[in-house]
DNA sequence: ATGGATCACTAGACAGTGTCAAGTTAAGAA
DNA sequence: TTCTTAACTTGACACTGTCTAGTGATCCAT
């Protein structure tokens, strides 16, 4: 199944706005920017993504799947579901770190509305919502009985260690070091696999 | 001390500002219809802030000032140290709640370039390291040992429940009621307490 | 095969934006 | 009185997203 040449100009206007993005920010991202750079007319990309909001809405899409995908990987062959928790949460720092576009896309309200381009979203978060439950299960399992509210910790948790590293919020108390900042967020969530672990023996 | 006519037109492109954020969201936010609003012409606001950056530069540096305020009151009165931690997390929650546009201002990268306004980014962090601080204090005070790790565990937890809160994420979970998010936020929190409570008295 | 519809795209225009440059007006200092 | 500076206004420029109106090519039913 090869791609039809309508794939291709979609393709190359998505991977023109990512580059654009890469380049400045997410702001800097423009549709006749991305068009001039993909050789065509400045309405071209229109036909493809109808909106500006449909380029962000298809790069949100692939995000979630690559996401997903990550997370699956990292949990494979795990049996201790705290271990897994915490592999899963490596995997979705890691990915904010590798794709710091897409993350901030996929977890922002205000540049891809849900209702509108829901198709695409319901595509990608049924493959998140399997990350999540991945989560659930794992803590569910772990400590015994707390259901609901330890999900939602350990994600705020990795949520909010992948947004201050990507936002660089970690440079003032680890340095400018990528992998050092990296290593800190790591053995953020090893510190609260262990106290999970010490909950869990208490009771 | 009155305020001068000058710092009047300041203050009231500035909450001409403000009102059209919370509108129109950060994007809507425009130089020219801030200074229609305040009944000026569209260039009397770059007499005052330099940029639009610099209209994001002052609320950021409002929001810090108010955040330091809010968790300072938060944790007056309070002397065991992880209750300490857990009430300044609470007032984190809530100021994101309160103000979720001056959080994401204060915590995304790409508004406001922190070289740049330095003077103003330098009075707002240094209200915001004492908050660091006093988390940091807290923890180390209640676990014994763990330095740096169990403070960036905290506000990390703490950033990624605000963050998922205020961006609606947590709606799927909690149902549209921010009275219930909020509520299941302060759950995650005090779920976090119990599991360090743990960890300390196992150690 | 041929007429009509649909697809993939181009070209032009419009309102709106941030910001540079040049003027204006008023107040205060020398 | 003259000079300087602050606090504006006015006008222009390049750039943006998007609406409208085209233009060939391709496909499909008759």
């Amino acid at each position: 199944m090869t791609m039809k040449p309508a794939d291709d100009l979609r393709r190359s206007v998505l991977d023109a706005s990512l580059a654009l993005i890469a380049e400045r920010g997410l702001a800097g991202l423009s549709m006749r920017e991305a068009a001039r750079r993909a050789g065509v007319s400045h309405q071209a990309p229109y036909h493809h993504f109808g909106d500006r909001e449909g380029i962000l809405a298809a790069i949100v899409g692939e995000g979630f799947v690559e996401l997903a995908a990550d997370c699956r990987a990292a949990i494979e062959g795990i049996d201790d579901p705290i271990a897994r928790l915490e592999a899963c949460g490596q995997a979705y720092i890691r990915f904010a770190m590798r794709r710091p576009a897409h993350f901030k896309l996929m977890f922002r309200s205000e540049h891809v509305s849900a209702p509108r381009h829901d198709e695409i979203m319901a595509k990608g978060e049924s493959a998140f919502d399997l990350l999540i439950r991945t989560a659930h299960d794992a803590a569910v399992g772990g400590i015994g009985e707390a259901d609901d509210a330890l999900a939602i910790t350990s994600w705020g948790l990795a949520h909010g260690i992948a947004t201050l590293l990507i936002e660089g919020k970690l440079e003032k108390k680890c340095g400018d070091d990528p992998r050092a900042q990296l290593a800190a967020a790591m053995q953020a969530l090893s510190t609260f696999s262990a106290m999970q672990r010490a909950a869990r023996k208490k009771v």
